[in-house]
DNA sequence: CTATGGCACGGATT
DNA sequence: AATCCGTGCCATAG
C-alpha cells in the first residue's frame, strides 16, 4: 500500500518542481495570464476576491498592506511581504515618471526651422514648408497624410515628399514624421559615426519597435540574430543620443534630463520604498500579486467529489490534483521570491539608497548557496521582473547583478563632469587614481554600452542655446 | 602617430 | 553546455 502511495508521489514531486521552475521565470504580467488560464481551464481551482493579506490570510480592511505582516520584526532593515496590491497594465505615462510637456511655442519652432531651410528651399516650397511645419503637434509629429497636405498646399506628393526629408534633418531633427519610430529613424540617419550600433538601432527600430518599448532586449537580441550586448549598447545608443519627440528637445543648455524613460509600460513585480513607520532607515518590499484576491482549490468541488458519476471521477481527481499543485507551486514560487528579496535588499541597500555606483558585485550562485536553492532557480526567479525603487526608478531585476554598473556609472559621471573630452585611456587613468582597475578596451565598452561617443565626437554638441544668431 | 572599434579568446557565470 | 564578460591584438580613421 505505501509502495504504490510512495511511487504515485514521485511524480508529483517533480511535477512540482517543474512547474514551480516554470512559473518562478514568469513575470507578474504573464503569471496573471497563466494563473487566468488555469482558472479558467480547471473548475476545480477557485479565486477568492475577499482581501486578505497573501501572508497570514488575515482579512483587510482597505486596500492597504497588512500591517501586522508589515511591520513584525522591528529590528531589521528591511521588511518583505507579499502585497496585496495587483500589478497590472498602466496607463501609457501616468504617475512615476512625470513628463513634463515642454510646449515649444509651435510659432517659434516653425520659425527656428524655416529659417535654417531657407536656403534649400525654392522659393515655390515656402508656403508648402510653412503649412507642414504649423500641422505639426504638441510632439512634433506630422499626423496628416502626405496626399492631403499635397492637395491642400497645391503641390506635387514627390514635392511634399521633398520637403518633408529637408525639414526631418533640420535642427530639431525628426520633426514632421509619423511618429516616435519614424522620427528616431530619421536621426539615426544623422548620426555622424556609422557604426555597427548605429546599424543594429536601425534595425531594432524597423523589425523590433515593440519590444524596444517593453525593454525586451532578449527577445530583440533573438529576433534580429544579434548578440545581446550589442542590443543593450544600441538601445542605450538610441535612449541617451535620440529624442522620441522631437519637438520637445531642449537644445538648451541644460541636458535633458527628462527624457530618460517617457516609455513605461507597466507597473513593476516588486516595489521597494520607505516603510511608513515613523524611522526612515526601514526599507518596506512589496512583492504585488498578479490579481486581486487569492488562489485555493474550490472546497464545494471537493465535496461534491463522492457524488460524481462513476465516468467523471477520474476526470475530477485529476482536476483537483491539478489545483492543488497549481496552488502549491504558487505558494513556492511566492516563498523563494520573498527569500531573494530579503537578501536582495539587505545586501544591495546601498544601491537601492544611494544610485547604481553603489551596487556591489553580487553573483546569482553565491545568493543560491546562501538560500540554498539551486542556482538555475535564481536565475529564474531574477529573470523577467521588475523592480520599482524608492525613487520612482523602475529597473529589471537582473540589474542587482551587474558586474559592470557602478563602473559605468562613474564613467558617465567622469564625461559628464570633464572640462576638455576626456579619452579612454584618460579615463582609465583616472579610474585608476581611484582604485578602480580596468584596461582601455574596457572604458570603451562601457561608453559604448552608456551610449556615450566617443572623445573626438564630443565637442561642441549640444551649444546650439537659442534659435536666434 | 594616437584613439578607437572589431574580432576573438579564455575564464567566469548562468 | 551555453552564454557573458573583460581583455589583448590588430586594422583603420583622423
Amino acid at each position: 500500500m505505501l509502495q504504490i502511495q510512495d511511487q504515485s508521489l514521485r511524480p508529483l514531486a517533480t511535477a512540482h518542481l517543474a512547474q514551480t521552475m516554470a512559473l518562478l521565470c514568469l513575470s507578474n504580467m504573464e503569471l496573471r495570464d497563466r494563473i487566468q488560464a488555469e482558472l479558467a481551464a480547471n473548475p476545480a481551482l477557485e479565486l477568492v476576491e475577499e482581501r486578505v493579506c497573501p501572508n497570514c490570510h488575515r482579512p483587510l480592511s482597505n486596500g492597504s498592506p497588512c500591517h501586522t505582516c508589515a511591520q513584525r520584526r522591528e529590528e531589521t532593515e528591511a521588511v518583505v511581504f507579499l502585497s496585496p496590491r495587483t500589478a497590472g497594465a498602466r496607463g501609457l505615462e501616468s504617475d512615476g515618471s512625470p513628463i513634463e510637456r515642454e510646449p515649444v511655442a509651435p510659432l517659434d519652432l516653425a520659425a527656428h526651422v524655416l529659417e535654417q531651410l531657407a536656403a534649400d528651399l525654392e522659393p515655390e516650397e515656402r508656403p508648402l514648408a510653412a503649412y507642414i511645419l504649423a500641422s505639426l503637434d504638441d510632439d512634433g509629429f506630422l499626423r496628416e497624410p502626405s496626399a492631403t497636405i499635397a492637395q491642400a498646399t497645391r503641390s506635387t506628393l514627390t514635392g511634399v515628399g521633398r520637403v518633408l526629408q529637408l525639414i526631418a534633418r533640420a535642427d530639431p531633427p525628426g520633426l514632421g514624421t509619423a511618429g516616435p519610430r519614424e522620427a528616431l529613424l530619421a536621426q539615426l540617419d544623422l548620426v555622424p559615426m556609422q557604426d555597427g550600433r548605429v546599424s543594429i538601432a536601425r534595425r531594432m527600430l524597423r523589425e523590433t519597435f515593440g519590444e524596444l518599448g517593453r525593454r525586451e532586449y532578449a527577445r530583440i537580441a533573438q529576433k534580429l540574430d544579434v548578440n545581446l550586448r550589442h542590443v543593450r549598447e544600441a538601445a542605450a545608443f538610441i535612449r541617451t543620443n535620440l529624442n522620441p519627440y522631437p519637438a520637445r528637445a531642449y537644445w538648451g543648455s541644460g541636458r535633458q534630463p527628462q527624457t530618460p524613460d517617457p516609455i513605461i509600460y507597466h507597473t513593476p513585480d516588486i516595489q521597494v520604498s520607505f516603510h511608513p513607520s515613523s524611522d526612515d532607515k526601514t526599507l518596506m518590499v512589496e512583492i504585488f500579486s498578479p490579481l486581486a484576491g487569492w488562489l485555493r482549490v474550490n472546497p464545494l468541488f471537493r465535496q461534491a467529489l463522492p457524488d460524481a458519476s462513476p465516468d467523471h471521477a477520474e476526470d475530477w481527481n485529476q482536476q483537483l490534483d491539478r489545483a492543488s499543485l497549481f496552488v502549491k507551486c504558487l505558494q513556492q514560487r511566492n516563498n523563494t521570491m520573498r527569500r531573494l528579496m530579503e537578501i536582495l535588499v539587505s545586501g544591495q541597500r546601498q544601491f537601492i539608497l544611494q544610485g547604481d555606483r553603489f551596487l556591489h558585485p553580487l553573483t546569482r550562485a553565491r545568493v543560491a548557496t546562501e538560500i540554498g536553492v539551486h542556482e538555475s532557480t535564481v536565475s529564474r526567479a531574477v529573470s523577467h521582473k521588475s523592480i520599482g525603487l524608492p525613487d520612482g526608478r523602475i529597473i529589471p531585476l537582473a540589474r542587482f547583478f551587474d558586474r559592470s554598473l557602478s563602473v559605468r556609472d562613474r564613467i558617465k559621471e567622469i564625461v559628464d563632469t570633464e572640462s576638455r573630452p576626456l579619452t579612454d585611456d584618460e579615463i582609465v587613468s583616472v579610474l585608476g587614481d581611484e582604485g578602480i582597475q580596468v584596461a582601455r578596451r574596457t572604458v570603451a565598452k562601457y561608453r559604448a554600452m552608456e551610449g556615450i561617443l566617443p572623445a573626438r565626437l564630443r565637442h561642441g554638441r549640444r551649444e546650439r542655446a537659442s534659435p536666434r544668431r
